[in-house]
DNA sequence: CGACACATACGACAACCGTCGTATATTTAG
DNA sequence: CTAAATATACGACGGTTGTCGTATGTGTCG
């Protein structure tokens, strides 16, 4: 009953840039921009000012929040980690599954090979979602 | 042994609309221009030479060909449905889940609520994958 | 105080994406 | 044969993405 399904479709989707910086955020919260830049250099090698712009663009589009109350700014990811998966895996099953979910879990498995531990895991789910959803 | 994992990345990889184009190829197997513009006005309404430009792209990139004997070009699709999908899938996994597959299946299962049928098929795909794959 | 490090602001830019208008060639109808 | 219909070619454009250089403000250290 609860109203939680507003899937606030206010937020873009995030590019792949974007996402990367999200990913920093959702692992090491609340980050200035350096933290963000130099977890992201790690990988690869990019301008500080270009991880700065991104953010900046990033903050009018409500993916990310920033406190100016220091002098380094602090960076805050909004859109949450979860919901952004969920959206965006929604997407692709509209765009090139045709809503087919089985199909597209098929291919997400024999994409990359997954563990004993994590089909055991995806197993569990399905019991769950069994249980609760019926159609 | 066969050398089937070429994962061939020299074809880019589509965008939405080349994917939209894509989708009706698939479908229909290889159409005219018109064919593949009307297949996709029935949902939502583009220009005809916006088709047209659209497929004239694709082709130097890889994605389809096109047979010029007649007057009305033929397009095919180059890139095949499955692997198209499964590199899109990967894509997303490494993106946006760090590799985490059953991360990925749980998102997508709850995206949009799978019925009966097809949660057996995901469970008999599991079944397969347990018996081959050893990790 | 003065110089240097560091932070943000912001303009610019090349590449790409999706869109379309228009020019031109070819087929077909009358 | 001429005119309309239909096909392709192609340039252009507005918006977005990711990139950076540079300007400017602000702390800090000796």
């Amino acid at each position: 009953m609860s109203p939680k399904h507003s899937a606030s479709s206010l937020v873009p989707r995030p590019t792949d840039a974007e996402l990367a910086i999200l990913g920093v955020l959702w692992d090491q919260g609340p980050s200035t921009v350096r933290e963000v830049h130099e977890a992201l250099n790690e990988e690869k090698g990019v301008g500080y000012t270009t991880t700065l712009k991104l953010l900046q663009k990033m903050a009018p589009k409500g993916l990310v929040e920033r406190d100016e109350s220091a002098r380094s700014h602090i960076y805050k990811a909004r859109s949450k980690k979860v919901p952004t998966q969920r959206r965006l895996v929604s997407d692709l099953l509209t765009k090139a599954f045709g809503g087919c979910t089985p199909s597209l879990v098929m291919q997400a498995l024999s994409a990359k090979k997954a563990s004993k531990e994590e089909l055991a895991e995806i197993r569990r789910l399905l019991d769950e979602m069994e249980k609760g959803g019926r159609e």
